[in-house]
DNA sequence: CATTTTATACTGACCGGTCAATTTATTTTG
DNA sequence: CAAAATAAATTGACCGGTCAGTATAAAATG
């Protein structure tokens, strides 16, 4: 019982994913979510207070799975230089996901400032990257590989670069660029880690 | 009169500014211009065609004009050095001006998706930005202070740097950190330069 | 049959855009 | 130059439409 209540919960925030992902996040109605979920609208709002409860459990969810992900690609990798490379090759992980993750993503940052549990729930990610960041840096560093005088700081530009590169890419709109940028963004973080 | 017509409609873009830096992009309503540009509601549909129509006339107008100030101060240094220092002060130029811009350009990247002129501005906003790193890398090279190999693909790294640095700053929505992450940005494009 | 879940109908608020009416500025005319 | 005529600019009420949220009805469940 439980147990189908959560598949709904889910089923819902897959579809309001992918009505944002097509239509943006700010004119999605409650309506695309019902249909794109295949129920009707009542459905939505009786497993949530509304929509706004709908798109925050999105963004937690995409969040944490996002840096699931992240954390599981680079723990399966033995040295610093693999795990980094694991890491932007998970960040990158093709143009179709890219897109599809941080168009939302996009929005959801634009909301930002007029939603305290959106700033929160972005804040944790960014902790959670900057601790994958880390964790590659002092890895680096016992291993010397990397010379890093500020492992704080520099966790913080890796994730600022990739942040910053996917975006660039991103609003290039051109398939074709991906691995120019993957590229791109892997060869300035080991500029930055050297 | 053609001049009058060209102040009224300046007055109005600002409105549009101020009522996106408080409101977010999509909440912004014609009334809400019209308030802040302390003229009546129809007014606006009188000087531009519609909603759309403001919005992408300040979208040009925003980033054509940061262009021109970011280019204006690296033109007042002599050397490479100098001129990448002047540039990330210029980008962060204070707390309060890189919120209010970059909210409102947030706002617009999150909308390019939906809106080819906005694309289209944004990427000439991009080709202006690299053409500043251009210059800078290639002097640089002149004066033998930089190792570079790829001068485009570190003009696109460069401002891959600074999106992606002031995204992270401004969502951590602390003016005290304003001053750290223009060290951290400065600090990581010194590391890709050499 | 009682409770939970889903579907449908409805409401009230809001918004973009239109437009007739009014005000203000400019030009024409005697 | 002053009065009349015309044009430009401005106003705000209004309309058609949309949407979030609610209420209620219907169906499924156990």
């Amino acid at each position: 019982m439980a147990q189908k209540a959560e598949k709904r919960r889910k089923q819902i925030l897959k579809a309001a994913f992918q009505a944002a992902t097509e239509k943006g996040y700010e004119s999605v109605t409650l309506q695309d979510i019902a249909d794109y979920a295949d129920v009707s609208k009542g459905v939505t709002n009786y497993y949530f207070k509304n929509k706004s409860d709908v798109f925050t459990q999105l963004f937690e969810w995409i969040t944490s799975r996002i840096y699931e992900k992240e954390a599981a690609s680079i723990s399966e990798q033995e040295t610093a230089l693999k795990k980094l490379e694991a890491y932007i090759d998970r960040v990158f992980i093709s143009p179709e996901e890219n897109k599809n993750f941080y168009r939302v993503y996009l929005d959801f940052l634009s909301q930002v400032k007029n939603n305290d549990s959106y700033k929160e729930i972005n804040q944790k990610f960014y902790e959670n990257c900057w601790s994958i960041g880390r964790e590659i840096i002092q890895q680096g560093l016992e291993e010397e590989v990397f010379e890093v005088e500020d492992v704080e700081q520099t966790a913080i530009s890796i994730r600022c670069m990739i942040d910053g590169s996917l975006i660039q890419w991103l609003m290039r709109d051109d398939d074709q660029l991906h691995d120019y940028y993957r590229r791109t963004c892997y060869e300035s973080i080991l500029k930055i880690l050297s």
